[in-house]
DNA sequence: TTATCTGCAAAAGGTTTGCAACTGA
DNA sequence: TCAGTTGCAAACCTTTTGCAGATAA
C-alpha cells in the first residue's frame, strides 16, 4: 500500500466524481477492483489485474475489468504502457505527470515535473505528450547488476 | 517520400551492416519491404505494412511482416507506439531520438533534441525513456480546428 | 424507473508457431 | 554448405460483442 487509508478515500471521492461527470456508474464491483488498483503501485495487464482481484476475494468477470480500464482511460484515470509488445496499465490519479517504470519489478513510480523541449511548435499543435523512464528501481537494480557480472 | 534517393542507399547500407552484426540476414523480401517502410513517414501496423507492401507490387506473408517488425525491434530500427489501443511501428535509423506523431495522419517527425529532467536517479537506473509528442501536424491542424468552429 | 453495468459464451482480431521448401552469405 | 528465412495453415491469446438479468442513481 503506498498511500494512506483517509488519502485513499480522498481518491475514491474524486474517481467517483470523475466518472459521474460522464455518466458513468461506479459499482460495486468496480469499487472493489479500483482499490485494488489504486494501491498496487504497479503497471498490470488486464489480466493480471482480474487474477490479482480474485487472489483478493473480488469476484469479478474479465470483461468487467477490460470494461473499467476502458472507462478509466476514457475519464484519465488510468494510463497504458506498452513494453516488449505488452499492453499495461497503471492507474494515475489525475494530474497529470509522467512515470518511472520498474522492468523488472513493474512498479511505477510518478514523476510529477515535466520534461523540456524547445523549438516544438514547429512540428504542429501537441494534444499531449508522453515521457516516460524504464529501468530499474533501487531495490531491483542489484539484481541486475549481478547478471554482468 | 522525405529522403533522396542517395541517402536511402546510405541508409539502406547500415540497416544491412546491423542486420548482419547479429546474424540477420537482408533477404529479397526484407529488402523490398524495408525500402517502403523507410520511405513512409507514418507510423503504421504490421497489417498497414503488409498491405501496404501488396499495394506496391511487393509479394509478402503477413508472418514475415511480423517476423521483419520483431527483427527491426530487436536491431533498434523500429520503434513502437501504442495510440488508442491499437500497436503501430515507424523505422528509426538508430540514433536515439524523440517522435511527433500526428494523430489524424499518423505522419511520424522525428525530433532530435532530447528533454531534460532534473533529479531522476533517485528512483533507480535508467536504462532507456521516451518521450513523444502527440497532435496534429501542420497539414491536418486546420481540419481539427474546424471541429471545434 | 431507466440508463448503465455485469457475466457468460461466442466471435473477432491480432500475433505466434510448426513445418517443409527455399536462400543469402 | 547450412543457418536463417519464407509462407501457409493452424494454434493461440487477447480483446470485443450480444444478450438477458441485475443494479446504481
Amino acid at each position: 500500500m503506498n498511500r494512506a487509508s483517509n488519502e485513499n478515500h480522498k481518491d475514491m471521492e474524486q474517481v467517483t466524481e470523475l466518472l459521474h461527470q460522464q455518466n458513468f456508474r461506479l459499482t460495486r464491483e468496480r469499487a472493489a477492483v479500483l482499490e485494488l488498483f489504486m494501491q498496487a503501485d504497479q503497471m498490470l495487464t488486464p489480466i493480471q489485474l482480474y487474477e490479482y482481484a480474485q487472489k483478493n476475494g473480488v469476484e469479478i468477470g474479465l470483461t468487467t475489468v477490460y470494461r473499467l480500464l476502458e472507462v478509466l482511460t476514457k475519464v484519465g484515470l488510468c494510463s497504458p504502457f506498452l513494453v516488449d509488445g505488452v499492453i499495461y496499465y497503471t492507474f494515475c490519479i489525475r494530474h497529470h505527470h509522467h512515470h518511472f517504470v520498474c522492468l523488472a519489478c513493474q512498479k511505477v513510480q510518478d514523476i510529477f515535473e515535466c520534461p523540456s523541449f524547445q523549438n516544438l511548435t514547429e512540428y504542429g499543435q501537441i494534444k499531449y505528450h508522453k515521457a516516460d523512464m524504464f529501468g530499474y528501481c533501487t531495490s531491483c537494480q542489484k539484481d541486475h547488476e549481478e547478471q554482468f557480472l
